[in-house]
RNA sequence: GCUCCGGUAGCUCAGCUGGAUAGAGCAACGGAUUUCUAAUCCGUAGGUCACAGGUUCGAGCCCUGUCCGGAGUACCA
């Protein structure tokens, strides 16, 4: 199906040819939707022609639009306001497109076919020696809604996991674990696992700190205390034995790793995100490490005395970046030089998407020269999305602080919450105790994303639980609840025996209003493509608000089952079930569900 | 120091590749309505788009500089 605009901008170049014997390029004339307060659908903005027409703008706007009126049956009229060429369209042309979508099954989404390109999405990224908290959230919620966008762009999507699961952090769990631990499991504690494990993480950190004071007050030098605390040395002890293959060791790893994989499934669940695939650092740390010495072999690397290996990306206006330290151990970007190895090795993605947040944004520059460097076509096709802080109305988390915002917690308050509110209102009485949960957890989880994911990523966001939960506005809860009605609307009049249509009679009646609505509607093809493009869910978000508005804007005063004109009732069913689907369709792209009732 | 990102109404955010008089919600005030779910709808008020130059027929958007806020620049991840 040819867009209008396409129509109307090679029509108006024809006409330009037609009137002053000058070629322009159709991909240059600009076509807009008309304001709001001005009469017209569609405006060409004639100021950019007036070069070629050597006339002045209203002579200008008005010889082509008389050229487009022969041109484009769908054109009803025009006028010309200063240098804005409006047209109007015949109401026609919106029944006719209404008709045609509402034969789509998800509109305005491409089906992916075997040959689709696949895109490799990975997010979430945790360590395993805490819960996921707040900064988490908004990287799964992004990570997952992307991948549906992306799907809905007719893409392959494979969504991944990497697991930091190596390194001093766990270790340090491990060993506060084995010295206070008194063999305390998620089963003997009722913890969840991830809890559990941070909680001794915690203690670690306490303990050592207190070691240090210590240390500090019987004279010793601050640096060394900090750099030789029996403790810290005991951790790197353990971390050395893990490096060696310890049996102990790995033992007490695996075990441990177990239980915060275990609640961290009960997070993902909650939020309704999963991946595809899961990678762990400890499986790709040492193909790194084997990337480095081939591209030191071959003179892409070099070392430095110590031993020590780095990149030289001064061409590149960066500084020289570490590989691999003078022990030989591997850094953060070696583990990722790896990981990216093994993926394209996997998958033969053809771009890879990162969501990680911004204070990352330089290392995954470097991650693409040194990739280049090291002769990866694919180096460039790897895009980080990065997103910004999540902030809260008491002020900024704080992980040194302790005042971080744990996932979990968060999200049982927004089912408390939800159901507080929805008790109020009394809305829910008489529904099943099993139903009520099950809303009002859609409920909480709907506000939650909605509030996070209707934020450009690239913003620090303050995010503000008693507002997300609001039931007005632009909230998750508002679409949740128009949606809900335009469901029982439906209900109802199947039950009075009406069918709705699957065609709109041409002839139907219909408003301004009406027709704001299938225009609104009009453009979601669109914006899907540019939300895929941007990696931005915020765009939908935002899309399905307006459409909302624009549709409670009408509807709140039409009793569309007692309507007595048929036609007129046909097609304000068929509308509704239309936006409806619309709607549930789009936030399913943001992760979001929809409750039958509520 | 250098690099990157942000700055739009009291608050939280939109603003599509530069287009017409910069938009929502919340909070405030006023009104409608007892509903096919009012968890709604309408109205009023609220702006030097951080500041100063520049490019352009036209700048919230592009360029330069300044100010404010955040992040990065580690043999941390």
């Amino acid at each position: 199906m040819i867009r209008l605009e396409e129509r109307i901008r090679i029509a108006a170049a024809e006409a330009i040819i037609e009137l002053y014997e000058t070629e322009v390029n159709s991909n240059n004339i600009q076509v807009q939707g008309t304001r709001k307060d001005l009469t017209g659908d569609f405006t060409i903005v004639v100021f950019p022609l007036l070069k070629i027409s050597k006339k002045n703008p209203v002579v200008t706007g008005e010889e082509i639009g008389r050229k487009l009126l022969e041109k484009i049956n769908d054109i009803d009229s025009f006028e010309v306001v200063k240098g804005f060429l409006n047209l109007i369209l015949k109401t026609d042309f919106w029944i006719n497109h209404l008709n045609t979508i509402l034969t789509c099954n998800k509109y305005g989404q491409k089906e992916a076919n075997e040959d689709a390109q696949l895109v490799m999405v990975e997010y979430s990224s945790p360590n395993t020696n805490k819960p996921l908290h707040l900064g988490h959230i908004r990287n799964n919620l992004l990570g997952f809604s992307v991948s549906q966008l992306l799907k809905a762009n007719g893409k392959r999507v494979e969504m991944v996991n990497l697991v930091n699961d190596r390194g001093i952090h766990i270790c340090k769990s491990m060993l506060a674990w084995q010295k206070w631990g008194k063999g305390a499991s998620p089963e003997s504690t009722g913890k969840k696992g991830d809890r559990l494990v941070g909680d001794y993480y915690v203690l670690f950190e306490k303990a050592l700190q207190k070691e240090i004071g210590e240390m500090i007050e019987k004279g010793a030098d601050k640096e060394a205390a900090v750099k030789n605390a029996p403790l810290l040395l005991e951790a790197q002890e353990m971390l050395r034995e893990w490096e060696a293959g310890n049996d102990e060791v790995i033992k007490l790893w695996r075990k441990m790793n177990a239980w915060v994989y275990e609640g961290f499934d009960k997070t993902y669940a909650d939020l309704g995100v999963w991946f595809d695939k899961t990678y762990y650092e400890s499986e790709t740390y040492q193909l790194g490490k084997n990337l480095v010495d081939k591209g030191l072999k071959d003179s892409i690397l070099f070392q430095k005395e110590d031993g020590s290996v780095w990149a030289d990306l001064t061409d590149d206006g960066l500084d020289e970046k570490l590989l691999l330290r003078s022990d030989g151990t591997s850094v953060y970007m070696t583990q990722d030089l790896g990981t990216a190895h093994q993926r394209f090795a996997d998958s033969e993605f053809s771009n890879h998407v990162y969501v990680v947040g911004n204070e990352q944004i330089y290392h995954f520059k470097v991650l693409s020269i040194i990739l280049k460097k090291l002769g990866y076509e694919w180096a460039d096709r790897l895009f980080h999305l990065s997103y910004g802080m999540v902030e809260l109305p008491e002020g900024k988390m704080k992980s040194r602080e302790g005042k971080v915002v744990d996932a979990d917690d968060l999200i049982r308050e927004m089912v408390d919450s939800a159901a507080e509110v929805s008790n109020e209102l009394g809305k829910l009485d008489g529904f099943p105790d099993l139903e009520k949960r099950k809303i009002y957890s859609q409920i909480a989880l709907g506000a939650l994303k909605y509030f996070i994911l209707k934020v450009d990523p690239i913003k620090t966001m303050l995010f503000n639980p008693k507002e997300s939960i609001d039931f007005n506005g632009n909230t998750g809860p508002f679409i949740q609840y128009t949606f809900v009605r335009i469901k029982s609307v439906l209900r109802k009049a199947y039950e009075q025996g009406m069918v709705i249509p699957e065609q709109v009679d041409p002839r139907t009646e219909v408003s301004e209003k009406e027709i704001a609505l299938i225009r609104k509607l009009y453009e979601y093809p669109d914006l899907l493509d540019e939300a895929g493009l941007l990696y931005s869910p915020a765009l939908v978000a935002n899309y399905l608000y307006d459409l909302v508005k624009e549709y409670n804007h009408f509807y709140q005063y039409h009793q569309i089952i007692k309507e007595e004109d048929s036609l007129k009732r046909d097609f304000r069913l068929a509308l509704s079930n239309f936006v409806a689907n619309n709607i549930e369709d789009g936030m399913n792209i943001l992760g979001i569900e929809m409750p039958e009732r509520m």
